[in-house]
DNA sequence: ATTGACAAAATAGTATACGATTTGCAAGGA
DNA sequence: TCCTTGCAAATCGTATACTATTTTGTCAAT
C-alpha cells in the first residue's frame, strides 16, 4: 500500500503511534487480563511502549470514550468497572441491535449464506474446546448479520459482543454448557432458511433472553 | 507569553482543558455550522481556546471515536461526511433502539409519566416555531423512554439523535411539516397509556419508518 | 499507639520545541 | 500550454520539560 493516492476510502486508518498502544490496552481489557480498577500509569505504559505520554493519553482517551477506561480528576485513567445491573443492560441492548440485524438481513441471505453458515455450526458441534467455543460464537452470530448491510450497526453489534466477551466466556465454562446455544443457534438457522423473518427474529431474541437469564444467576452466584 | 505561569488563575477546573474545546466542536458539527470536510487545524483552535495543541488532539481523538471526525496520516482532522446511505442506516439503529427502550419503559411508566409527557404534547401543538418544534420533538422521545431505566441505552439513543439532528431540522422545514409527526406522537403516548406495549411499539416504528421514508425522500431530492 | 502536619516523591496535565510530512507556488524545461 | 522540479511555508506528530496536584512517608504531639 504505497499508494499514496488513497486519500479517503474509508477502509484503512492512518497509523499514529497511539495506534498499537490503543490495540494492546483494550485487547488487554476485554480480555480481563486487566481487571476492573486497575490504575493505568500513563508513564509506564509510555516506557514499556517506547513512546512519550502523549500517544499514551490519546489511546487511553479513545478507550474513554468506548467506555472501558475512566479518567479521574488528577489522578489518571483506571480500567473501567461494569456493575452487574450495567452488564444485563448490555444484553438488553444487545437484543435490540440484534434482532433489528437479522431482521433486515434474513431477506438478503442467499444460498451461500446458509451453506456458510451450516459449515460453521458443524465445526462447532466438533470443537468442544472452550476458546474455540468463543471465537466461533461469536462468528455464528456476525455471519447471520451481515447480510443486512448495515456497516455501522454491524460495528456497534461486534463492540458490544467484545464487550460482554470476557463475562460469556466465563459462563459456558462455568454454568450453561454448549447443549442449549447450539439447540437455540440450530432454531434461529432453520426459521432464515425458511425465509421466516419473524420466527427466526422471535428465535433469536429467545435465544439471547436465555443468556441474560444464566448471566443473572451467575452474577448473583459470584457477588 | 509572558504570564504563562498563570493560564487560569483560581479557577479549579474539574475537567480537562479537552473538555471545553471537544464541547464546543462537537456542538458546532452537530447544529451544522461546521460543515463536512471542513479541516479542523490543529494551532487555530488551540489559539482560540487559548492552550496549546495537546488537548485540542485530545478532544478530537475523542470526536474520532465518536465518528464526527476522521483523522488522516500526516494531514489531521476534518469533519466526518455521512452519505445518504449512512444516514438511513443510522435511521434504522433508531428503530432497533428506540423500539427497544420504550418496550422495556412503558411497563415502568406511572401516572405523573403520562401527565408530563401530554403537558409536553400539549407545549409541542402551540409553538409552532421550527426551533422550538427540534428541542421539543427530542425532549418528547426522551420522556418516553427515560422510564426504561438503561442508561447505556438512553445515552446510545440520545448520541443517535444529536447525529441526526440537522438532517431531521431541514426536513421539518422544507418537507414534512408538523401534522404528521404530532399525530402519531400522540397515538404512541395513547398507546403506553393503554399499557398496551405492542401497539406502543408498533407504533413508534411505523413514526420512524415513516420519518426514514421522508428523509429518503429528501436526500433524493437534494441529490 | 493514633493522629495531624508537613516535607518529599510520584503522577497527572499541558506548554514548548523540534523533526517529519504535506502543500503551495514559482521557475524552468518539454 | 502543460508538466515537472525544487524550495518555502504551513501543518502534523511526538519527545522533552515544566507546573500543579495527589499520594506517601516521617516525625512530633496528644
Amino acid at each position: 500500500m504505497a499508494d499514496a493516492t488513497h486519500p479517503q476510502a474509508g477502509t484503512k486508518r492512518a497509523t499514529s503511534a497511539a495506534d498499537p498502544i490503543y490495540a494492546d490496552i483494550k485487547a488487554r481489557i476485554l480480555s480481563g487480563r486487566l481487571p476492573p480498577a486497575t490504575p493505568l500509569r500513563q508513564d509506564e505504559i509510555a516506557r514499556n511502549h517506547g513512546v512519550s505520554k502523549i500517544p499514551v493519553r490519546e489511546a487511553l482517551r479513545r478507550l474513554e470514550v468506548e467506555n472501558l477506561v475512566v479518567f479521574e480528576k488528577n489522578k489518571g485513567a483506571t480500567v473501567r468497572f461494569y456493575t452487574e445491573t450495567e452488564i444485563l443492560q448490555l444484553l438488553d441492548i444487545r437484543i435490540a441491535l440484534e434482532c433489528r440485524a437479522l431482521e433486515l438481513a434474513v431477506p438478503n441471505m442467499i444460498p451461500s449464506d446458509f451453506r456458510e453458515t451450516q459449515a460453521l455450526l458443524r465445526d462447532y458441534a466438533q470443537k468442544v474446546e472452550v476458546s474455540e467455543w468463543s471465537r466461533l460464537n461469536v462468528q455464528f452470530h456476525q455471519m447471520l448479520y451481515e447480510p443486512c448491510g448495515n456497516r455501522q450497526l454491524l460495528a456497534m453489534i461486534d463492540d458490544l459482543q467484545q464487550k460482554l466477551g470476557q463475562y460469556l466466556r466465563l459462563l459456558v465454562t462455568e454454568a450453561t454448557g454448549l447443549e442449549r446455544p447450539m439447540r437455540e443457534h440450530q432454531d434461529i438457522l432453520c426459521a432464515c432458511m425458511a425465509g421466516d423473518v419473524d420466527a427466526a427474529v422471535a428465535a433469536l431474541r429467545a435465544h439471547i433472553e436465555a443468556t441474560k437469564k444464566e448471566v443473572a444467576a451467575f452474577l448473583r452466584r459470584g457477588a
